[in-house]
DNA sequence: TTGACATTAAAACATCTGTTTAATACATAT
DNA sequence: ATATGTATTAAACAGATGTTTTAATGTCAA
């Protein structure tokens, strides 16, 4: 089972097995068969509770999706709020510690990010309410507290792709987790969590140079 | 259509369709019918030329995405083969120009980085051979290129690591058009390609505090 | 032309899909 | 106890899907 619900009626179940399958196959390749088969409930229990099997998919977003990631931002709030003064190593920290280790468990955030993923790559009804809702208003929220740090001339735009560069780092790190682990050879422990935090940090900060010397050979 | 074939033949009108529909909306989501129909041929061919859906699954792969890869890269090499000396910026630039402006068109840019991501998300056997054949290989080749710029004490890993973000950025940049054009307001154009060439650039070589001035207000 | 082979076409097949229906069980309030 | 509204079940439905079959068509050498 996919994260065990706090109530545990058939509705929580569906919608807890439904965005766990949803998140590792997609949309069409998971059938009502199965989802109701994993909430060991009735077939028509879908079409009963969420009218079909579309609403389910957004009921997902809506009920799960949204409220998760809300802890995530909550938790960047937690931990940025906790330092006695805002630096631009600061935010970078707290943006990396709350989408790498965060309040979530590590299926959590493998389905947290592959749903996301998958919105990115052919985006429907959901992407428009979390991106208008939850995703917009942070990347906003981040461009205002990094802007001070920056060039006065900086172009919001320049200001965004700095955003952008971050936030697809901490991405690709979630949710790519299989060709990252292949191609390093280290499991996603909770030491190679620090590690990647650590480098995220690194990387924003000062890029390759952060931690290269610069010397030609 | 989806990008003129060389040889007008069923089979590679089959394949050119099938590529651009799979990458557009997943496996699942495309049929049989939808590809041939597109391809202006018989229902049955697909299982003529190729077997079965998979097997053209497969063949996509085989047929279009790697020897497409392999244009990118060796046009990688090319950049980089033209510079006098070989610097971290040279190298950096190189991959950030393969990528984003690099020998594709718009079209075959976005379907070739959908298709990667979604094969990310959840791997297949395509997975395996495109990792195996092109992507490890050219990871492994840009970590020898940069690793005489970086502390000689690196280890592997974090070398890895370095690599892994450039390529999380270019790859975030051509499959998330979608939000990026939404968050910034920009399209993807030629002059906004350039930008995000010179962003990601500046990024890499010296983070966020290439472009800013690190003051605190 | 004829014969052999490769390709295309149309139809049929078995299975699977989302959804609906109708019947049943269950709880709670009167 | 009875009635009422809610939740579950099993069965059926219509349409779609991957695949196979069988026939027709084209191609090209002997």
């Amino acid at each position: 089972m996919a994260g065990t619900p706090k109530v545990d009626i058939p509705r929580e179940r569906i919608l807890c097995e439904a965005e766990a399958l949803f998140a590792e196959r997609g949309y069409y390749a998971v059938t009502i068969r199965e989802i109701t088969k994993a909430a060991h409930c009735n077939l028509a229990a879908v079409n009963y509770h969420f009218g079909n099997k579309e609403n389910l998919y957004m009921e997902v977003f809506r009920c799960l999706w949204k409220p998760r990631a809300k802890r995530v931002l909550a938790r960047f709030e937690s931990i940025l709020g906790a330092k006695r003064e805002v630096t631009l190593a600061g935010i970078v920290r707290a943006v990396a510690e709350a989408f790498i280790k965060g309040p979530l468990s590590d299926d959590e955030r493998l389905r947290h990010s592959q749903l996301m993923v998958r919105e990115m790559a052919k985006p429907t009804e959901a992407f428009e309410m979390v991106v208008g809702e939850v995703i917009g208003p942070f990347q906003q929220k981040l461009a205002d507290l990094i802007r001070p740090f920056m060039d006065r001339e900086m172009g919001q735009v320049s200001l965004l792709l700095q955003i952008q560069s971050i936030i697809s780092m901490v991405i690709h790190f979630n949710f790519a987790r299989n060709p990252v682990m292949r191609i390093t050879g280290r499991e996603y422990d909770a030491r190679f969590k620090d590690e990647l935090v650590e480098h995220v940090v690194q990387f924003c900060l000062s890029g390759l140079n952060g931690v290269g010397k610069g010397g030609n050979p």
